[in-house]
DNA sequence: AGTATATGCAAGTCGTGGCTTGCATGTCAA
DNA sequence: TTGACATGCAAGCCACGACTTGCATATACT
């Protein structure tokens, strides 16, 4: 069903790009793994983002556009609300 | 951080305990396995449910407590409410 | 054209997660 | 106490996921 989101969002790696997308949308391939190094202390490298990105694609959580020779990638977070869709987040009623 | 947390719900299994125990809480581990056959086709042994428990409860999502030598089991979807903190679930402002 | 830049593709390695198996512990009922 | 029931513990197996490596493609720059 909407497997890939709940694996999407298991690593913490792929969190982190998450995170630096929200903090600054529509970076590049590039961009985004320097800043993963800087601020977030994350040495993997391109290929293995670039493999992240794709798994965060095909969950829906980052939409991506190729221009040039770059590939921009923007966050969406729509498919999270089928978490909190799922199961209640609030304190039981007691 | 709540790496617990999102390796919890990575796994279809122990996603489909959590709805189990939303529809009927405080059930007890034999309860769990028995019905998680009937109404989610899942067939693991007692011991891999068993082990799903320790993991969820470890994330918080699950409260358990031991009475004789049953063990009940109540969900808690407190912890979940982490991840649209983290994140903006809602669309983006254009 | 040629070179550098930015990304894509594919195969292989390696660790970890989910599951099983077998036995141990603990509780209730006769 | 003995046996049945409910759960816990620990080691081993196996597949999948994260990552790397090497090469290919594609776009820009001079």
């Amino acid at each position: 069903m909407d497997d890939d989101l709940y694996r999407a969002i298991a690593d913490p790696t792929r969190r982190a790009i998450l995170d630096e997308l929200v903090e600054r949308d529509g970076q590049s391939l590039f961009e985004l793994c320097s800043r993963l190094i800087m601020k977030h202390g994350i040495s993997s490298s391109r290929q293995a983002i670039s493999q992240h990105l794709e798994l965060l694609e095909s969950a829906g959580l980052v939409v991506a556009r190729r221009e040039g020779r770059y590939k921009f990638h923007w966050f969406n977070g729509e498919p999270l609300k089928a978490i909190t869709k799922r199961w209640p987040a609030n304190a039981k009623k007691r």
